[in-house]
DNA sequence: AATTGGCACTGAAGGTTCCAGAGTGCTAAT
DNA sequence: ATTAGCACTCTGGAACCTTCAGTGCCAATT
């Protein structure tokens, strides 16, 4: 039913309709681009792209733009991600180089990612499996809750509150926070719960419940570290794109705020292959006039996240595509450095 | 010139305007509110007001509408501040005092903050001058760097990167660690330069230099931590309200994505009194268009940040001022309480 | 001196009509 | 399968009108 050249003719009219914003009719396409055939012929394989829903008109007498179906066969049809310029490809990696450590290399990586692509920019905290407890302190908070950090060797830093069953003062405190460091210092995260679970069997009873405790706390933030954060930077450019969006911007907003629609998603893509292009309706329901071009990137370890970023539907996809990748990429090369 | 039934009519002017967001002329006025004098007298005194520059037509057969001056004039007349209903209160305690460290605790607030207002909401995290350290951890990052992060009593932790002038390893890192960690623990943060410089000076000529280079990075830590982030929720809320903006709302967005300008001007707004209210010229001018109002909190141990909510200038102003006010108070209280 | 009713005036908002233009679908011819 | 031709449709903008809320001012009133 849709002839090669009618794909080719939806190629040209999300390529002109994301960079004009204009419904684009069958004669400015035999004006722009040089396909051998008059403005009817185009007529019939546009009719052709309506039948199979891949455009649509706005309204009788305008010209097409394309549906998420079509936005979708285009974005499936790019085989070759067209690569970034080598001197932006040395300016990612050399602002990338210089962070320090993880929130900064992060922090960087949305913004980066943002300005290449004008977009809403996200960075998914990884899960490191490989991380290790490099030190862990507990502070009092009261009589019988006292605050846990715990710092893992690649520098990561997490919070959470023990509630202990029985009153302990700061000797106390300090006998624990001993015990555990010797105990805990160099485990791998996923050897935490055994190794506290062992300590507490080979302490006197009195010990053994405090240590019962702290590894109940622990193991929760071991737990909600996993891919729990999202890192956001450019949400002024979906103001900017506002025109592209038929309803309201205030959803789309939440979600981001709220991030947990997001985290999900990029949970259900982890099962996928690397590279994801989520659009419109694919997507929640409220984030029906926006895309989302997400990569995974590799933390070291064999520990996987994503980057993404997020805009209306009518976006430069390949670009999008091309700059999520190479980001994905020098990150993970980072990350698979050192430490 | 403005009489004192004039001012009251801009009360009346400013209430019905955030109210309804229509323009209000003479008649409604009458219509709604029992002055005791019909509607030409109001036209005179409303003549009067705009004389004054305290209202403004949008053209020449419209009703009225504040300026920033009239707001200005609304806002400093309010002498009372109606307090938050009983149960607002008791929500709001009941909420905040769940929270567990300061990140929590500013979390929840902020949340909180921008429920009650439908504004975006800011904290301000404080320079905890009383904060003693709690533990430095150093993680290697090469031959020459390592990742020091600082705990403190309070709960709240930051990073840094050290340099080395020399190659540093395992061991010696160890033992720097070790000599830190027992000249420090307890040691105000103010203390820390002159503990650190004691230390090196008492240290051996290896050691010396190691100990001078951690001194230099975590002084600039505990620098940077002072007043230099800010916590953000509710910006949906400002596309709820885009129709109160005369210019796009992105200039607004990035500088609170920025923050710079908002924390200079937090800056500015220490050295005056507890609440500020500020109006939209009185702000820079990309924020022509918004207010902020602000107020400081008590961080315990004489150290005072800020909290705030910022919306359009088209506000409602006592509902905001009540409710930063106390949750301001209800901060200054949990922080007051323990630790 | 302050207040008021009356009244002419103004400008925005909304509706109607018209026109031009862009773009289509269809048909008959190539 | 492609094309030229053509009638048709719909939007967007201009021009125009009417309505209406609200004003400013003046002369009369208290």
């Amino acid at each position: 039913m849709v002839s090669q050249r009618a794909l080719e003719v939806l190629r040209v009219i999300v390529e002109d309709y994301v960079a004009s914003r204009e419904p684009v009719g069958s004669k400015t396409i035999v004006e722009r681009h040089s396909f051998g055939v008059s403005a009817a012929t185009i007529r019939n394989d546009m009719a052709a792209l309506e039948e199979a829903n891949l455009i649509h008109a706005p309204h009788t007498s305008a010209g097409r733009v394309p549906t998420d179906l079509g936005y979708r066969r285009f974005v499936d049809s790019l085989t070759d991600v067209r690569p970034l310029t080598s001197t932006q490809v040395s300016a990612i990696q050399r602002f990338l180089d210089e962070s320090l450590d993880l929130d900064d290399l992060f922090g960087r990586t949305v913004k980066l990612l943002s300005n290449l692509t004008n977009q809403v920019a996200m960075v998914q905290y990884p899960t490191l499996t490989r991380d290790a407890v490099a030190h862990v302190e507990l502070l009092p908070l009261g009589a019988r809750r006292a605050l846990s950090i715990l710092i893992t060797t690649s520098g990561s830093v997490d919070r959470a509150v023990v509630e202990f069953d029985v009153d302990i003062d700061e000797t106390n405190l300090g006998l624990l926070r001993a015990q555990a460091n010797s105990t805990l210092q160099g485990q791998n995260l996923v050897d935490v719960d055994r190794a506290l679970a062992k300590l507490a069997a080979e302490s006197g009873a009195s010990m053994k419940t405090l240590v019962a405790s702290l590894r109940l706390s622990l193991i929760d933030q071991i737990d909600a570290q996993r891919h729990d954060r999202l890192i956001v930077a450019g949400t002024p450019q979906l103001i900017r794109s506002e025109g592209d969006f038929s309803r309201s911007l205030a959803p789309v907003m939440d979600a981001i705020e709220e991030q947990v629609v997001l985290l999900t998603l990029f949970d259900e893509m982890r099962q996928g292959e690397s590279s994801t292009v989520r659009i419109g309706r694919e997507l929640a329901d409220d984030l029906s006039d926006t895309s989302i071009v997400s990569a995974a990137y590799n933390a070291g370890g064999g520990d996987t996240a994503r980057l993404a970023v997020l805009g209306p539907t009518r976006m430069n996809y390949p670009l999008n595509m091309a700059a999520v990748e190479a980001v994905a990429r020098y990150v993970s090369q980072i990350l698979g450095d050192d430490s």
